[in-house]
DNA sequence: AAGATATATTTTGCATGCAATGTCTAAAAC
DNA sequence: GTTTTAGACATTGCATGCAAAATATATCTT
């Protein structure tokens, strides 16, 4: 456990900030006014604020502060779909080095984990969110174990932007029963997807990745137009904008 | 031209000094060794050192300051690599969604003008050099123009990475004539992605565009073996690791 | 003499303050 | 009534300074 300083507490903060809505997109955000709200000196809210511009979170005028960014659909469903270009990357290169022993008993083991969940019996909230944890699991676990350091840094990149993640997931109702065909799809994707990374079969393995990013990216899309005229996601004036949201707000994640 | 400001110029400053290797890799770098070196206060110096750690070329270690993180030619061989995923990517998309005409007249004017600097005779250093740009702006420009705000902000995070940017071409030696063959061979890639492209082939461009530039990473690897122990790449001691240095350097940017 | 502890020095982390630039407001000119 | 311009106000950009943490140095104990 690395040491928390606190520009990265207050960065984290004011992260949270912008993913619940706090500001306005578009809106001018002071630094004093950030200063306020974190309850920090305006030095390390100017310092957060550089973060989170390079992060993409926020946009920079020189010498006229920052705006926050605002994400269109097609903005997030294309950053979406370059993360299953990512993963298939992944996976292609995995299936091509070929699973070590500790990798393959890893994966299996998220895979038997995340089996389990569905064949237990009704779907719960709890069971739901623990699958989507295995989801997130498995999926950054390939990049990361595709062991290509510009690979993690290109998806870190691409992920932070908001409802990217593979943790989050849209679904489609409040029951969470009612989301098993979404998850038992998922998971036959994921066993088919590890079957061909340990067949060698490095372009197949490819194809089932994006494939099933795709697919998933195409659910989100759904859900998301759905969702843009609800309270949580808000629409916003003069185009097909939609204002950062925490994942937690309009989705199971 | 979007007005500069202190912070923008001190990281540059920063950065170049890293890449020209001022400072050795693994070495801590203090803030105020950096002060002193751009000629600005501390703070500056902070920021400056916070915006590369985001870049990936500082490391920072909470509470004990920054040092500089080095590469292994493994890495950046990686690099390289997922960067012509993206540009595959790229050039699937193009195909798919199809050229506009301006795009079309675009990329035509590229590839025309860099065609005639090969036809014009001698390879000079100016007309490398030239050609090189011409390089850069296809590669980068096939990436900004699919339109996916994603794929570029992957992009350029991979090609912050030292040697990764397409603008650095490593050569074979020092007269510029003895690049022909080089630049002639690029040259065809180029002309055959551009057709697939036109002709709505988005696998074919996608697989061209990865060989394309999968074959130049094998270029840059391997002269960069040769490089390794040269003056220009400091070895270091325990590993195959490089120190950053700068593009100038060791190629004809 | 080697290890441990205490002290001194360096370095980071952060807040405050001031000058420069940008923005807003209001009055004046047309 | 619209546009221009001058001044007040707010905000950013950056340097300095101080406290806390970490590192180096010296002293003490065994």
């Amino acid at each position: 456990m690395t040491k928390q300083t606190g520009l990265d507490k207050a960065t984290q903060s004011l992260r949270e900030s912008l993913f619940s809505g706090a500001f306005h997109p578009e809106e001018r955000v002071g630094e004093h006014a950030v200063a306020e709200r974190l309850g920090v000196s305006r030095t390390l809210a100017r310092l957060a604020m550089g973060a989170l511009e390079r992060e993409g979170l926020l946009l920079r005028s020189p010498r006229r502060g920052f705006t926050v960014r605002s994400f269109s659909i097609d903005e997030i469903v294309g950053a979406i779909e370059i993360r299953g270009e990512l993963e298939a990357i992944a996976a292609r290169k995995l299936a091509e080095a070929g699973f070590t022993e500790e990798q393959d008993r890893y994966f299996a083991g998220l895979l038997e984990e995340s089996a389990a969940i569905l064949r237990a019996g009704t779907v719960t909230l709890d069971n739901r969110q623990r699958w989507t944890e295995l989801n997130e699991e498995l999926h950054s676990g390939m990049i990361r174990e595709a062991g290509v350091t510009a690979l993690r840094e290109a998806f870190v990149q691409v992920v932070r932007l908001p409802l990217v993640a593979p943790r989050v997931i849209v679904f489609d109702t409040g029951d969470p029963e009612y989301s098993r065909p979404q998850l038992e799809t998922a998971q036959r994707d994921h066993q088919r997807i590890l079957d061909a990374i340990r067949a060698r079969q490095g372009t197949r393995a490819a194809e089932l990745m994006r494939d099933h990013s795709l697919r998933s990216g195409e659910n989100k899309k759904l859900n998301l137009k759905r969702m843009q005229d609800s309270a949580t996601l808000r629409s916003l004036p003069g185009g097909p904008l939609i204002s950062l949201s925490t994942p937690e707000d309009e989705s199971c994640s």
